[in-house]
Formats: C-alpha cells, sequence, structure tokens
DNA sequence: AAAGGTGTCAACCGCTATAAA
DNA sequence: CTTTATAGCGGTTGACACCTT
C-alpha cells in the first residue's frame, strides 16, 4: 500500500502524462495532466495576489496553459491554504459516515462538515476505503443497512460503466438507487434529483419523496412527533451554499433560513443519528485501538463555522452509556436554538 | 527479479444551476 | 426570453506505487 501522505509531491513532481488525461496537450494547446512545481506556484501567486474566481480569464493572466476549471480544481482541492492533507483521522472517518449516511453522495455537503477536507478527497476515500469496509462488515454502503445476500449480483447487474472492479461498490448514484426507509427529502438546487435520507425517530414528509422535486425543493419539514416539542419546523436551504455559507442575500422569504440554521439542522440529524444506528455503534464497537479521543474532536469541530456537537458525539462510550439523553430531541432542539 | 494484479488519488468529463448581459 | 459565462457537483479515468505470485 502506498503512504498517502507521499502522494501529492510525487503527483505534482511528475510532469507527463496525467490521470485521466489519453494526451498532454489537447483542446487548443492546453496541457493537461498532472500540475507541475511550477504551474502550482503560478497559479498560488496569482491567486494571492488578485484573488479566487474569474476562472476563465485566470490561467491566461497567470501564464498557465491550462483551462479555468483545472486551474479551480487544482486551487480547491489541492493548492488553497485551508486544504489539510494527510491520513483522515479516525473521529473523521466517522463523521464521514455518520454524514454519508445522511446524505448519501452529496461529497460537497459532507466535506463542507469536515474542515481541510475536499469533496474529492472524502469521496475517493469514501469509494476507497469506507464502503469496502462497510461490506466487509456486512453493510450495504449505498443504504447503510445489513447487506442483502445477493448485494454484489444486483449491484453489478446495474453498472453502467466502471469497468474496474473496485469501482464497482462505489457505482450508486446519490439517489437513484439510494432509497432508504425514512425520509429526509433534501433537493438540490443544481440537481434534479433528491436524497432520501434515513432517520430513526423523526418523520419527514414522506409523502413527496422522490415523487415530485418541484413541490419540496429547498425545503425539508421536520415533525418532531415524537418530542415535546410539537409541530412541524420547516427548513428551507440552500445546498449549494453549503461549502461556501450562506450570501444572506435572497432571504426575501420567511422561510429560508441561514447556512447556521441548516448546520444546526444537520447537526441534530448527526446527533440523532449517532445514537439510533446499530450500524455506527457496531463500528464503534470495532475500534479498540482507536485513540480518538473528546479532545480530538472537539478540535475538529470547534474549527468549523456554527458546527457544535453534543457531548454524547465525542466518544463511542458515551454514545453506547447515555444514548437516552441524545435520544431525546428535546435536548436536541435546545442545541439548535443555541445557535442563534 | 519479473510480471501481473490491485489500490490510491489527482485530474478529467459531462452536466446543471445561477447570474448577468 | 435567450444566450453566455461562471461556478460547482458527482462520476469516472488512468498513471503510478505497492503487493502478490
Amino acid at each position: 500500500m502506498r503512504n498517502p501522505s507521499s502522494k501529492p509531491q510525487a503527483a505534482a513532481a511528475a510532469n507527463s502524462t496525467g490521470a485521466g488525461a489519453s494526451s498532454n496537450k489537447t483542446k487548443v494547446g492546453l496541457k493537461r495532466g498532472p500540475w507541475t512545481p511550477e504551474e502550482d506556484e503560478l497559479l498560488s501567486d496569482y491567486i494571492k495576489r488578485e484573488g479566487e474566481g474569474r476562472w476563465r480569464t485566470l490561467p491566461k493572466k497567470a501564464g498557465l496553459l491550462r483551462c479555468g476549471k483545472s486551474c479551480r480544481l487544482r486551487w480547491m482541492n489541492y493548492l488553497r491554504p485551508s486544504v489539510k492533507r494527510g491520513h483522515i483521522a479516525w473521529d473523521e472517518e466517522d463523521l464521514i459516515l455518520r454524514l454519508h449516511r445522511l446524505l448519501g453522495n452529496r461529497w460537497s455537503l459532507i466535506a463542507g462538515r469536515i474542515p481541510g477536507r475536499t469533496d474529492n478527497e472524502i469521496k475517493n476515500y469514501w469509494n476507497t476505503h469506507l464502503s469496502k469496509k462497510l461490506i466487509s462488515q456486512g453493510i450495504d454502503p449505498r443504504t447503510h443497512k445489513p447487506l442483502e445476500p445477493n448485494y454484489s449480483d444486483s449491484n453489478n447487474e446495474n453498472k453502467a460503466s466502471s469497468s474496474k472492479l473496485h469501482h464497482a461498490v462505489a457505482d450508486h448514484p446519490s439517489s437513484s438507487s439510494y432509497e432508504p426507509s425514512a425520509a429526509v427529502v433534501i433537493k438540490d438546487s443544481r440537481d434534479a434529483s433528491t436524497s432520501n435520507i434515513p432517520i430513526d425517530g423523526i418523520e419527514f414528509n414522506s409523502d413527496d419523496q422522490y415523487q415530485n422535486p418541484e413541490t419540496t425543493a429547498g425545503e425539508v419539514h421536520v415533525n418532531m412527533q415524537n418530542a415535546d416539542h410539537e409541530g412541524d419546523v420547516t427548513y428551507g436551504m440552500d445546498l449549494r451554499s453549503s461549502h461556501e455559507g450562506f450570501s444572506n442575500e435572497d432571504d426575501d422569504d420567511t422561510n429560508y433560513c441561514t447556512d447556521d440554521i441548516f448546520s444546526s439542522f444537520l447537526n441534530s440529524l448527526i446527533n440523532e443519528d449517532a445514537f439510533n444506528s446499530p450500524n455506527l455503534l457496531q463500528q464503534q464497537q470495532l475500534q479498540p485501538n482507536s485513540t480518538s479521543t473528546a479532545t480530538d474532536c472537539d478540535a475538529l469541530i470547534s474549527s468549523t463555522t456554527a458546527f457544535t456537537f453534543g457531548p454524547g458525539w465525542d466518544a463511542p462510550s458515551v454514545a453506547s452509556t447515555s444514548s437516552s439523553d441524545h435520544n431525546d430531541p428535546k435536548l436536541t432542539n435546545e442545541k439548535v436554538e443555541k445557535q442563534f
């Protein structure tokens, strides 16, 4: 197995053909493939001077023979100072698992909750590690439920294009085949599909799921029926904004809310999820050698804007012993309210 | 030691959403 | 309303390092 931390330098140093590129120069003389240190420097210097944005014109101004898209990707996934590289810690992995269970293949959303990690990195990590890990534990990575006996067969039948075996486990489009039982309907404004998110103990507007994206666009209806807090809470949210934070410019509609609200909402879902998931508890029990501590998690979480977990998230042992507290939607709601 | 297989991940592709002209 | 530019997303590819035989 390769040392992941050594890869960036190696990749950056490689200056010939690149991943996904059949030739080095195509499309009117634009260079493709791995970035050289010189190109990285040009791009970094330019962005430090001029700032991000205007990607189409950036390469020319920066003296790069790359398309703007490639520049943007390189900056976002590699050169940005905030990008954290290296091994994904256990608590990060755990958070990815929880978020994937909630959100499906919404890599950008997941990445937005994990400081310093990019969607590409998380997607790769999921495809290469976590999905296999779940399968080895008898868990369907698409649904986070126990695998069906014929999982592999049906999965392969539905494969459309990937020819590599190791891609098969990752070949689960975010919504088309992902049909958990429960139901948060999250409509991505960019996307005609919806995510159907399983959350035990919370009932979510199940009538509309998958059927009518228009009627549910941008909204999550949460009906906390088993709580002291009765009545519906409607969250309108632009999921695209999660990466950069909300603009707060188009909040004419009072139903629409800020990133903080979405953050809090998601936090509450994660907390709910954390204490209602046998799979996660099982997984946590499978990590006896984990060095993760509450401090680790605190450090991770504190660096995220408006991202506050309750104490029960900190350590698996707490989750297993005080789950009743964290199943209490009242507490979850109080945490949400504290955000304001 | 060599060949083939496998795993990893940076980079690419195609597509959609949004804003501005 | 249409067109164009820009930004961003998820899925996929392929080079390369490592592993196994």
